[in-house]
DNA sequence: CTTTACATAGACCAAATGGTCGGATTAACC
DNA sequence: GGTTAATCCGACCATTTGGTCTATGTAAAG
């Protein structure tokens, strides 16, 4: 058997139980330990296929969450419809997975931004770096979505991505309090007035 | 001299200064040998006027925080005037602090709230009841603005607390990174659009 | 001056943490 | 089958953590 193979397939293993647990737990709260104590391995083997703990989250970030980040919350709005509906619609899903407490990347992200700020650097970066991906890729959409008509021409793109971000951000946190569904409720509704207020008017024949 | 004024003196500076190392480097980064080191102070006064580290954490939370919230976030926003107006100063002074990189009570319930996600409930429950407060007063300030004429009637007022939340709860979290200024910039203008969606419309006379 | 309750110091402890290292196990290749 | 290199094990270490405990000061009350 390919010896890359069963080495990928093992330090896929340790990535994936070990995001999970980051998610949960935190990183700072979630010991090496913890992570190999669930997959069952030894230290022996960690440090083997990692340097640190360290640049074991900064794989998991570049590995895991900049691929579901790309898949749940920038693929889904490419296409040249209404960049609105698009984004509705993707937000709408990434919060569904939300309240049944699933792994929402969107969130993740946020939850980590707020724990590693001011404490690393290196990673905050990296982080950073997903923000921006995101944030670039709604502002083109939107974009887009002026030039096709869909959205009106005074409209400043770059503000609506950050107010967009902000609240996704926001409702995430928000969400792990009570009442998640009804908060996703509302906050879908509020998403969509807020959405007609920036949407091209209809020209007056 | 009075025994309580002294003992109430000691305990504000531990808490002042325990809040400001539980922000900057969160409640699991800041050991209480942190806290007491900053203050030249030993185990015996900490472990004498507080019962843990959790105990402590509590008491900041009631002391300083629920206060701070209210007279920052809620009590601006009182009044007969039109809500929307008082909200948008409201926000725009809380995030104002925030530009420059002060405490803003409206983000540190935010970081905590996930930070302690999952992990403690008992300080989990005491943040939830801030968050709370805010949501309550919110609702009823934008209900008094309904009532007075100030937005539409057909505006779900608990959806637009619950929006008026996220964002910036989510707004706090993106100003971490790059260009504060400019994000917050951003953020109000869009908020200021969001506002006019929701506003009462002129009657046709 | 003495008593007494409050307040602080700081040595000490058990548990947990990230990380190291020499050795055992395994599997591919000749 | 034997060699060799990739994996993995788990004992070990230094450091840090929240928390305890005893001893020491200190200021007001009698």
């Amino acid at each position: 058997m390919d010896k890359t193979l069963k080495r990928m397939a093992t330090m896929q293993r340790m990535q994936v139980t070990g995001l999970e647990l980051f998610y949960t737990k935190g990183y700072y709260n979630t010991s090496v330990d913890d992570i190999l104590k669930e997959l069952s391995l030894s230290k022996g083997a960690f440090y083997y296929h990692f340097e640190s703990k360290e640049d074991f989250f900064i794989q998991i970030v570049q590995n895991l969450m900049s691929r579901k980040v790309y898949s749940t919350l920038i693929g889904p709005i490419e296409g040249h419809d209404n960049p609105l509906d698009l984004i509705t619609s993707c937000f709408n899903e990434a919060l569904e997975t939300a309240v049944h407490n699933e792994m929402d990347f969107g969130c993740i992200i946020s939850n980590f931004l707020t724990e590693f700020q001011g404490k690393n650097e290196t990673i905050m970066k990296h982080l950073g770096d997903i923000v921006s991906i995101w944030e670039v890729n709604l502002v083109s959409s939107l974009q887009k979505g002026k030039f096709n008509g869909h959205i009106d021409r005074h409209v400043d793109c770059d503000a609506v991505a950050t107010y967009l971000m902000s609240s996704y951000f926001g409702i995430r946190t928000l969400m792990v309090g009570a009442a998640p569904s009804a908060r996703k409720y509302r906050f879908m509704a509020q998403l969509r007035h807020y959405f007609k207020s920036i949407e091209a008017k209809p020209v007056a024949i």
